[in-house]
DNA sequence: TCTGGGGTCCTAGGACCC
DNA sequence: TCTGGGGTCCTAGGACCC
């Protein structure tokens, strides 16, 4: 999909349409473009940038805070009707799907295969009138890469006998896979294209790169034989995580440990809405400077409640330690996930826990996130955002 | 006016066991 | 007396994707 995130607001919003649009992960503080639109981009304003950066270079840019749900929705809705073509459909991302055409384009060629990429864009363009490009390939990696080439709403094929020229003088990054860092030690092994990936000897990209260096030679040439995983065969996450870039950096542990609740809490209840329980808690800290430091941690039990992964962070980021630096982003995950099972408490009174944490997950599913929670989340939002003690709800006072 | 948030996969060293 | 080889599990770090 093209400008994916901005295109759907275009949609639900035709006032905006045309216009310069940013849409952003929040409203302000230090958010980073998501989509830029086309008539952005022509500012120089590319996804990833910071907001301010953005708005400095487009002062009158129609700034969206974005929608996931929304963009899940229009997803859905599209895998819907790419189904009347085939079932082998891929979710690659919110914005992307494989589709394997082999049996529609069948011994049609070339031609069939235009043909057919047209109808895939029509289809789309009059079913949702969201802009979208077509790529088809032999394999994933030569259709997403065709699917890049003409952009927004273009039509790309790449047969089996044009690879090898359409490969030879192209920068080993603008495949997917390799990016600016392997695209460097390439570089130093005198190699800047995937003609000349393609020729280089096994034995040196493996000596360099392990087995990545197998795959790589084998993307130099054009070949990838990963298969398509269709939608309805996914595996499940092997980890569930949240993070936050904080408005400003903080200094004191006290308020890191609120911050952390709050990201424990969500990773417990999105765990739970799953039935995942994992055994690995993981922390990330972010500090002032930029820099970043990741521990982890293997519990004896798998677990999926927020109390539990949050002694677990918390003692991991005291670990850490937090310095003069501040903290700019903290992040908590859990890993290693396990599916299904009985869950044993493991104290007396753990099955009363257990309702609590049920009633709890009941009331926010029905009224909506954090309608309910610890004290301590609430705590730590007070806390984050210097809401004044006399605006504070009454009975959380002095708790 | 610096630099998000969700992930996956790979490497490497050390502890520990038989 | 200077000590093998195979395996699993744990932690840390980093590349890459959208």
């Amino acid at each position: 999909m093209n400008a994916y995130f901005a295109s759907v607001e275009e949609m639900v919003n035709p006032k905006i349409r045309g216009k310069p649009i940013l849409v952003t992960g929040a409203p302000e503080g230090r958010s980073v473009v998501c989509t830029a639109s086309y008539p952005a981009r022509e500012y120089g304003i590319q996804s990833g940038m910071s907001l301010k950066e953005a708005l400095r270079l487009c002062p009158h840019a129609v700034v969206v805070t974005g929608n996931p749900s929304r963009y899940t929705a229009t997803l859905s809705q599209l895998v819907k009707m790419l189904e009347g073509f085939t079932h082998l459909i891929e979710i690659a991302s919110v914005d992307e799907v494989y589709m394997n055409v082999s049996d529609i384009v069948g011994e049609g060629g070339k031609e069939r295969a235009k043909e057919l990429a047209g109808e895939l864009r029509m289809a789309v363009v009059n079913g949702l009138d969201l802009p979208c490009s077509v790529g088809i390939a032999p394999n994933k990696v030569m259709a997403k890469f065709a699917s890049g080439l003409k952009k927004p709403m273009g039509e790309t094929v790449i047969a089996h006998n044009e690879i090898e020229e359409v490969l030879e003088n192209l920068p080993v990054d603008a495949l997917p896979g390799i990016g600016t860092k392997l695209a460097i030690r390439l570089k130093g092994l005198g190699i800047t294209t995937c003609g000349e990936l393609g020729r280089a000897p096994v034995g040196l990209l493996k000596a360099r790169f392990g087995v990545v260096g197998i795959a790589l030679k084998a993307m130099g040439q054009g070949v990838a034989d990963t298969p398509l995983v269709p939608y309805y065969e996914v595996p499940e996450a092997k980890s569930v995580g949240h993070s936050v870039t904080l408005p400003e950096d903080i200094y004191d542990m006290e308020r890191v440990k609120g911050v952390v609740f709050s990201l424990s809490e969500k990773v417990g209840r999105r765990m739970r809405r799953r039935g995942y329980r994992g055994r690995r808690v993981q922390a990330v800290v972010r500090r002032g400077d930029f820099t970043s430091v990741v521990k982890h941690r293997t519990l004896k039990r798998p677990t999926d409640d927020a109390r539990e992964i949050y002694k677990t962070a918390v003692g991991l980021i005291e670990g850490i330690g937090i310095d003069e630096r501040g903290v700019r982003m903290l992040g908590v995950s859990v890993s290693l996930i396990e599916i299904g099972g009985e869950i044993l408490p493991l104290f007396e009174g753990g099955m009363r826990e257990r309702a609590l944490i049920e009633a709890l997950d009941a009331v926010n599913d029905r009224y909506g996130e954090f309608t309910v929670s610890w004290a301590r989340a609430y705590l730590s939002r007070y806390r984050l955002w210097h809401v004044p003690m006399s605006r504070r709800p009454a009975e959380l006072v002095g708790n």
